[in-house]
RNA sequence: GUGGAUGUAGCUCAGCAGGUUAGAGCAUCAGAUUGUGGUUCUGAGGGUCGUGGGUUCGAGUCCCAUCUUCCACCCCA
């Protein structure tokens, strides 16, 4: 039998012991936050019905959704002309019913309109789990990564906003992270678009405005005239893409060149409605408000939320905005939500680069208990249990290796305390507890151990 | 989907005018030290040089293809 290299598909990944005890510092954050703010978690399948996927991500979206082949004889159900034709696009249709998901929200919308009799709305409801793209990979960007979505849906209040900015100010705070949010509203950009005359072209103008800071003004006009717009109109953006100042200043300014168009005022209303909120609630972090910020899938309608890490270059680790019809589609209009998303890996990363992961996460084992032999084993039994009882993580040493081997063991785990029991520990009922980062060894009896290992645990801990 | 770089031991890399048995550091394991780790010393194991073809008397080294990873574009967490 030929040998095969054993290797994992482009842009997965394996996760070590370490990796998942950072990455679950990351969630523990993330769900204990949502914890606070009342929301509630739900999980979805890992595979949809394509369907259900397929046109609400826009062109580019559904050529990276991961599609799942029938099982069976699935050839014989395909059309014959369109096989001999060699599309590919067409047959994939044919023969692929389900679809790996592409993101969490999506699935949310379906889980809605599906459960939507068991539902009291508003509903709050969070959702930590794996998202599948068929990007190619890069720096940040995996194939397979973590979403951990928190929305609010069945309720127009701008309050839901305000939590939503809140919920991202307090978790990369406890993460420790550096960030700015950046928010926007997708009705102000069609207002503009309204205003300079090409309405129909708001995708076009807010995919040239969002590289504003990549490529340049020049560049983006450029780009912009590419996609069909005039000189005129162009030229009539500028004054908006130059737009400077305080938000306060902002705002007014636009309400000022946007007066004709009712849905750029409405737009304009909610931020001034969802910034005074934040005036009144100060955050620990930058909130600012960018105009070039086009971000967001194409079903968003109003806020866009956007959050880049002020020390790393990994483009947005946290997104989301408001989608006021996206349950429409499944047969439940009238229904608006909105949402974020923290990019777990790409948090992940972010702290890597920083050196952010405090060191305590890599601790598995509070304690080792040395073993000596079959006496000292049984007697180092009891200990094991209570410490457990106590609520203390630790292990026994399985043999009675060298004791050199056994510290390397606890070193190498990075076990902060040794709990050493020998003949002569067994006689004086005296245990030698040595912490490992000190070196300092203290004799103590069993009852005393568990409060000396709770203290020093707290202390340490920091 | 487009363009560019990369691939030698578990990890980081050296080796290249093509020429015997492919090296180093770190890591691993064992011993120095049969009740004390993170330092030191000694020794050991570990590689079909990403994979498949081709050129050549001979390829880790040159050519082609393919895959992986990385970087940029597109797009996005």
């Amino acid at each position: 039998m030929a040998k095969e290299k054993p290797s994992i598909p482009k842009g997965t990944r394996d996760f070590s012991p370490e990796e998942i005890a950072k990455r679950n510092y990351i969630f523990d954050i993330i769900r204990e936050t949502y914890n606070l703010y009342g929301f509630k978690p739900i999980e979805t399948p890992a595979m949809e019905n394509l369907s259900t996927l397929m046109g609400k991500y826009g062109e580019e979206g559904d050529r990276l959704i991961f599609r799942i082949l029938n099982s069976g004889d699935f050839l014989s159900k395909a059309n014959k002309t369109d096989l001999n034709a060699g599309d590919s696009q067409k047959v994939s249709a044919q023969i692929c019913e389900k679809a790996l998901r592409y993101d969490l929200t999506v699935p949310f919308a379906r889980y809605v309109v599906q459960h939507q009799n068991e539902i009291t709305f508003p509903f709050r409801r969070y959702q930590i789990q794996p998202v599948w793209r068929a990007d190619r990979p890069q720096k940040g960007r995996y194939r397979e990564f973590f979403q951990c979505d928190a929305d609010v849906i069945g309720s127009d209040s701008l309050f839901n906003e305000f939590e939503l900015v809140k919920i991202i100010d307090q978790v990369f705070d406890k993460l420790g992270i550096s960030v700015t949010v950046k928010l926007n509203n997708r009705k102000i950009l069609a207002g503009i678009a309204d205003y300079i005359g090409f309405a129909d072209k708001i995708t076009d103008i807010t995919t040239a405005i969002d590289k504003l800071d990549k490529i340049g003004l020049e560049k983006v006009n450029e780009e912009l005239k590419d996609r069909g717009l005039t000189d005129t109109a162009v030229d009539a953006l500028q004054p908006v893409l130059l737009l400077q100042g305080e938000v306060k200043e902002k705002l007014a300014s636009l309400r000022n060149t946007l007066q004709t168009s009712p849905t750029g005022l409405k737009g304009i209303d909610e931020m001034e409605e969802l910034f005074t909120l934040l005036e009144d609630s100060s955050t620990k972090c930058k909130v600012e408000l960018d105009l070039t910020l086009a971000r967001g899938l194409n079903y968003y309608t109003g806020a866009i939320i956007e959050v880049k890490a002020n020390d790393v270059a990994i483009g947005s680790i946290c997104g989301g905005g408001r989608y006021d019809d996206l349950t429409g589609i499944f047969g439940l209009p009238g229904v608006s939500g909105v949402g974020i998303s923290f990019g777990a890996d790409r948090i992940y990363d972010v702290m890597q680069e920083s050196g952010l992961f405090p060191e305590g996460v890599l601790t598995f084992s509070k304690v080792l208990l040395v073993n000596f032999g079959k006496e000292e084993q049984s007697y180092a039994q009891k200990i094991l249990f209570k410490l457990r009882d106590a609520g203390i993580s630790c292990e026994l040493y399985p043999e009675a290796s060298k004791m050199k081997k056994q510290m390397q063991y606890a070193d190498k785990n990075l076990i902060p305390f040794v709990i050493i029991i020998g003949k002569n520990e067994m006689e004086t009922g005296k245990l030698a507890v040595k912490n490992m980062k000190t070196g300092e060894q203290v004799m103590m009896d069993a009852e005393t151990i568990v409060s000396y290992l709770n203290q020093n645990h707290k202390l340490s801990r920091n």
